[in-house]
DNA sequence: TCAAAGCAAGTGTGATCACAGATCAAAAAA
DNA sequence: TTTTTTGATCTGTGATCACACTTGCTTTGA
């Protein structure tokens, strides 16, 4: 940390002055890790140790530390009475249960999202789905990521207009919980239901155009059961 | 920490060996910083610092920073810009936005706990209550602490029964946040409200015992409202 | 008298070390 | 061969230090 800063008083590059981001190095370290559990990139019942990830991530022990204490706090990872800590594995219990979660919070999230969004926040989430189609015309590789991403961006681009700072960083919490599950069911589903996607997609932006909070509610509700029901058909016959 | 642990096979305390708490400093740190935010003894807008605490529970900052932490993930405590951590302030729209929260999570937990509590579940919250009496009947002075311990383990006894492993931590951040909010409310609202108190929780055991799950959600719902109202139209005249 | 510069105490962040408990494999005893 | 023991290694926890940034007050200059 050697350079200079420049005054703030005279820094001039945009129309709005953004406070510089000083990020620090756990946050980086809890991104990494927060990215890696929403794509589901570690496999569920992996034990995470401080200091393999601060090697790979080449830090010392303590930002780890700190991000995975985080993390746990939010359920997103498991303390094990070994008081190490772990992915948490994947059961046909805790699928239901993140669902039945998942339906209610999201649920009324969109719902109240629905009573308050104005023209210009729907233009934003046609935005992200036509950016979605693009990347799906030229994509002959299956860009998988790119898409993950993209929905999530869908999605919370919808809830960031519930008005609720309390709902937020529940569902938030919910969707780190159903990472690990979410991306090997999105990858078996990817080829045959691509149309049921898009399709629920349309219509939750409709209803939101249209202000009807309970069809929104419900094709959200279809929309994020898809991926779930599909693993647990798989989890069922194995 | 000199003393010799006991071989784990030869214990024979109790008929059902439960696995000796080994309880981490960082667990009581946070144990004992979430005792005082649930209670409301820390006035809402103060900002904590690490060494004071560390000073105050005779630790290093350790465990203080780490058990901070957590609480700031769980949303409990908020981070300022200054990297600085205080208790979020009270506002109209947060105490709506709490309220409107707890009123859909919890209702939905008390529902699903209400079919599927046993006789057994429910015989467990009367004993509670009947503490609950016994203290009120007794104490000349003010037991409010008690009092608030007690309405804390009435609710999560229900709740306890809802099967969702995931609703439960998320609730017990909700409260986790009411908390500031809710002390000085029940202290304004201790005298004039008791009858009412009583009532609702009455209500709450019966619809359980019954089964009926749209009667327990609305008296738990009325019974959250409660405290939120007062401290509402105590906000708006001020 | 007032504003700006400068200094000192306070604060969070990150690194490093010490240590106890856990884990696992090799060696010893049955 | 099977079981127990022992030892080395790994891992999380807590303490301490260094450092950069903030904050608040004093001092200096106009």
């Amino acid at each position: 940390m050697e350079f200079v800063a420049a005054p703030r008083e005279s820094v001039e590059e945009g129309p709005v002055f953004v406070p510089v981001e000083r990020e620090t190095v756990q946050d980086r370290v809890y991104g990494e890790l927060r990215r890696a559990l929403v794509s589901g990139l570690i496999e569920p019942g992996t034990v995470l140790t401080i200091r393999a990830l601060a090697d790979q991530l080449q830090t010392s022990t303590m930002p780890v530390r700190e991000a995975i204490g985080r993390l746990v706090s939010e359920n997103a990872l498991e303390a094990l009475p070994n008081r190490s800590v772990r992915v948490p594995p994947v059961t046909l219990a805790r699928l239901d249960d993140l669902l039945r979660a998942r339906a209610m919070i999201e649920g009324e999230a969109i719902a109240l999202a629905a009573e308050r969004i104005e023209a210009r926040g729907t233009a934003a989430i046609r935005a992200i789905l036509s950016e979605w189609d693009s990347v799906r015309d030229q994509a002959e590789r299956e860009d998988f990521d790119r898409e993950m991403t993209l929905n999530h961006r869908f999605h919370f681009e919808i809830y960031r207009h519930c008005g609720s700072a309390v709902l937020m960083p529940v569902i938030e919490s919910l969707w780190l919980q159903s990472g690990p599950c979410i991306r090997a069911a999105a990858l078996a589903f990817s080829a045959t239901g691509e149309a049921d996607t898009t399709h629920y997609h349309r219509t939750i932006v409709e209803a939101l155009e249209a202000g009807d909070a309970g069809r929104a509610r419900a094709a959200l509700i279809a929309d994020i059961s898809r991926p779930f029901t599909t693993l647990r058909q798989r989890l069922t016959a194995a």
